[in-house]
DNA sequence: GTGCAGATATGCAATGGATGCAAGTACGCG
DNA sequence: CGCGTACTTGCATCCATTGCATATCTGCAC
């Protein structure tokens, strides 16, 4: 890698802490463009050339978590069925997310309540769902076509969005009510999908 | 209804069609509020008094339709279980409002096009699921714990926009193909759910 | 009808995100 | 060393959005 390139690396990174530390000290609306740029030390018009907007700097792994999860799909074992895939991709791309890191419940602290914010998240998500399903109804040709696939992918994430977003609507909780919660969730979205798509697709966690 | 009421109504109308009209000629982003307030023959500073941003123009009738989905569940038959009643809800929501429209199809390809649109539009959407979980947790208080009902809604919702997501990739010109791509996007991602009624059983957690 | 209180409308100014442009600077490579 | 390309940056600009102060209108009571 060139120095250019670590360079370049270091100061994203920078970026990224920089509007870390300021969105917990004054709150993301409080905290100015310039202000990130400047706690990084490049300027205000350098930023838009790292992150296309402001929203982007909470959601920087985006890109690696799709890749996460198309890897998943890829290597899938020969007896899973389409909800076996879908259980491990989440389990995958949401692994180092670890929804209990101090880190991340800010981040979701405000994806709950700075709009922007939620509407950037909505939208990574459905980009991504529409990845996973396509890559779905490639892994299974014979037994998916594209809409049921996207449907299917829709569900399941539809359920774990819907069922996190209850039980995160209050102050964190403890790692085994999240694993709880997600099991439901997985549990609801693919039951009735069974018979559609195999037997194999009740996996426990 | 007062005449202060009505003005205002008149107003708020003429300020949706000026939107419409612009939007369609100029596009969203070639369109300013400045723009639309003129077209309506209000001040600028005035629009946001009647929409609280350039967006939510494009759903004047999100309130609308979250109460007919909550009406659709409290008017449930004494048989229904939770999916029906979602399902009812659903139906009813999507049906009944402004899908059938003739700027449905501008609407759709906005939603597709610009991500600021797209954005609010899945974050009404998230709100309007959040309303119905918490009314169908209601509807079935000893079947359906919060976090149950919250991951079926999901479920629910998500599969129809996946399947929608899919089935309107293209470029959509008409209110005929979103009705039609909607009869699809319902059929294939709900009925796995309606074979799972049908034999009585609920979803099973 | 008159006049008041509260709701609306509007103009003005300011903030802040985002982008195009042109000039400056640094890096990689021959 | 020297050049071409890629990265930075300041500047000007556009536009959405908001606060504030002011003017205007409507509903209602008298």
């Amino acid at each position: 890698m060139s120095l250019r390139d670590r360079k370049r690396a270091r100061t994203r990174q920078a970026l990224i802490d920089a509007g870390a530390e300021l969105f917990e000290r004054q709150g993301y609306d409080g905290t100015t463009v310039a202000d990130i740029a400047a706690a990084a030390e490049i300027g205000t018009r350098t930023f838009f050339s790292y992150f296309a907007s402001k929203e982007e700097l909470l959601f920087p792994d985006a890109d690696e978590r799709i890749r996460a999860a198309e890897e998943a799909i890829a290597s899938r074992g020969p007896d899973d069925g389409p909800a076996d895939v879908l259980l491990r991709a989440l389990r995958t791309s949401a692994r180092d997310t670890d929804l209990l890191s101090p880190i991340a419940a800010r981040r979701i602290e405000l994806i709950r309540t700075v709009p922007a914010v939620r509407g950037r998240a909505l939208q990574i998500q459905l980009d991504a769902q529409r990845v996973i399903a396509d890559r779905l109804a490639e892994a299974f040709p014979d037994r998916l076509d594209p809409v049921t696939a996207a449907a299917l992918t829709g569900a399941f994430v539809g359920a774990v969005t819907g069922a996190l977003q209850v039980l995160l609507a209050g102050p964190v909780t403890d790692a085994q009510a999240v694993r709880t919660a997600l099991q439901t969730a997985t549990d609801v979205a693919l039951a009735p999908w069974q018979h559609h798509t195999a037997r194999g697709a009740a996996a426990r966690t």
